[in-house]
DNA sequence: CCGATTTGGGAAAGTGCTTTCCAAGATTAG
DNA sequence: CTAATCTTGGAAAGCACTTTCCCAAATCGG
């Protein structure tokens, strides 16, 4: 009783602070931080153990805000995501957290999926809480004010000393890991051609996301590349999601179904600027009682790994995700920022499958 | 020139202080705290309007870190999920990320998919951040040693004032979001039964996991209930993952061709413990020229919904994943801690889709 | 064996903020 | 018209750390 109380209060209220151990351990406050903040400066072997000691058995963690505070140096990352739910961002998502928690940071997720502004609301939080880095993942609408307000607060950011990155289009000025849309939508369109398709239809996504707008245009220029025309009127534009997909494949069937000629004219290829949308795309293909590829053939792009078994396997261009993840998280923990931004192009790759098959010609 | 130089240094890298806004407005540093952080504290109008001018002018942004430090409460939300690329975990952190975020919090994700003690390692980091809560999303491993430890670890965390809240399994001792695992795969078990299927196999995931021995317990009770025989040598364990659903549908096919009677003691039904794992089992049946549901049913779990529209549509059990993470991030956002830890279950519903469809007889 | 250098502990001054406490001036009540 | 209360600005004391600076003791070279 007595020695308990003369000893001084154990702050059993669990927050054990650096005095709490010094004291206990009976040094300053000095020597206790050089022991449990593993600096350049040595202690003497009996104080680093009785340091330690009484820092186990006051269950002590460094207050690593303070620690932030003190040193002007923090050890976050912010990473700003659309939807986190959606297996594009994750995979990404996925390498980038790899690579930060890796080198002993902390990875903060936004989800912006509710409000577009806000992307530039989480920078600024990032600026707030002086986060070392912030990582944007994910397609720049051409909104354009938006865009310039997302700018400029990454300015303010990058100003204050934080470094900043970016996962898809080089909009930004900064860091980009940037995935080769137009390209690699080109080959898949050659491709196509040379399967032997000829009257495609596109799910375009919406009209002001950039990533769906490049994948279309370099869609388009793959199939000019062969002469062969893609009908304004089977480009069609919607969400970048599932039901997307579905709803856009329900115009292209009624467009072809109210066409003279009685569906004669229907795409006999249609390319959805993502894999899910191409999956929304095959529902209402078979809702309409049709079959991929045997009546109308079915491409995609990302090749999402879990849609990797689906029946049709589906033809599609195959990112990355988490190497670009991955990369993106390297680019902003290299040591200094680069006297002007990187772009790192990623180069996606066709990959062929079951969905556009040609069928064989019937007898 | 004179000017500037007189006027006091305005940080030109970028990070102003609250000292410095003060400095511009010419007030105290407790007047700019009170204008800039809005606390209870009125302060007269023209002296907000200068301090609020100076802020603008000079890009100030209060620095969050030490005004944690300062009042002694963050705003960060630690999250551990094991692989965020997982749809499972990423629907549960997806609802969990909008509450979070709702709440002007801060959700920080981990990645424990590298090593397994890294669960117990971020909670530990999180207590050295002085998180606000911790959400343990996922499914824990009989591991008693590791369990203990990750127990430890949490009740130092809330001991020195967070909280703690799990989604999965209630075994740490805190606020759980409990999906009921066995009950639904007994409900499974029973409708499939009444599909008319006889011969099973389980593709029942790792031994050691929790949740897929919950859902194969489950499974083998609702079996049991209609009298029906579950073979053990037809309950394979392998990984949770898509692979792992390959690789124990391999077993099942190679122990139904080894046994006597070639083939024909061959499962009717295949249910593999999650969604993923029943699309690798999916791959693995046609690979062995196999048709689903013709040739052999398969269900699986979760109801992922980006596998909503393969083919042939899967009979699994429901869970409202992204639901799930928002009752969880509820649960520690909460006034205060309930005196003991609340287990709120969450019912899955059961799903039949073609997958299980029993085929005509043959004539 | 003595001056020069190293070693290592501690006091104190930051770090950027909040909050308590104090004291003037402005209101209000009686 | 004075005493009792509000207001409201500022000085200063935290918060939990790091880091600079100082100084005593120990080591070392010649």
């Amino acid at each position: 009783m007595a020695l308990t109380a003369s000893e001084g209060r154990e702050p059993s209220n669990g927050r054990a602070t650096l005095q709490d151990v010094a004291d206990r351990a009976g040094v300053s406050l000095t020597t206790a931080s050089r022991v449990l903040s593993d600096g350049p400066r040595r202690v003497g072997t009996q104080f680093v153990t009785r340091v330690n000691q009484a820092a186990a058995e006051l269950g002590y963690t460094a207050n690593l805000q303070a620690r932030a505070v003190a040193t002007g140096q923090s050890n976050m990352v912010g990473v700003v995501v659309h939807d986190i739910a959606d297996p594009y961002f994750s995979s990404i998502a996925a390498g980038l957290i790899d690579v930060v928690y890796a080198r002993q940071l902390l990875a903060c997720l936004s989800s912006t999926s509710a409000g577009e502004a806000g992307e530039r609301e989480y920078v600024a939080l990032m600026r707030a809480q002086r986060a070392r880095a912030v990582i944007i993942i994910g397609s720049r609408s051409t909104d354009a004010a938006m865009l310039a307000g997302l700018r400029e607060e990454i300015a303010a950011f990058t100003g204050s000393g934080g470094r900043a990155a970016c996962v898809g289009q080089d909009l930004l000025g900064i860091d980009t890991i940037l995935p080769e849309n137009a390209a690699s939508a080109q080959a898949l369109a050659s491709a196509l051609v040379v399967q032997g398709h000829r009257r495609f239809a596109v799910l375009a996504g919406p009209r002001d996301l950039l990533t769906a707008q490049d994948r279309v245009v370099g869609f388009t220029a793959g199939l000019a590349a062969w002469s062969v025309d893609l009908d304004p009127r089977y480009v069609i534009h919607g969400a970048f999601t599932r039901d997307g997909g579905y709803e856009a494949m329900s115009s292209v069937l009624a467009i072809a179904a109210g066409a003279q000629g009685g569906g004669a004219d229907r795409p006999d290829c249609v390319f959805a600027v993502n894999d899910v949308m191409a999956m929304g795309a095959l529902a209402r293909v078979r809702a309409a009682g049709l079959a991929v590829p045997a009546d109308i053939a079915l491409a995609g792009f990302d090749d999402i790994s879990t849609l990797r078994d689906v029946y049709p396997p589906l033809t599609t261009v195959r990112l990355p995700l988490a190497r670009m993840g991955e990369m993106a998280a390297s680019l902003i923990l290299t040591d200094s920022p680069a006297a002007s931004p990187r772009v790192v192009p990623v180069p996606g790759e066709v990959i062929l499958r079951e969905s556009t098959l040609r069928p064989p010609p019937r007898r």
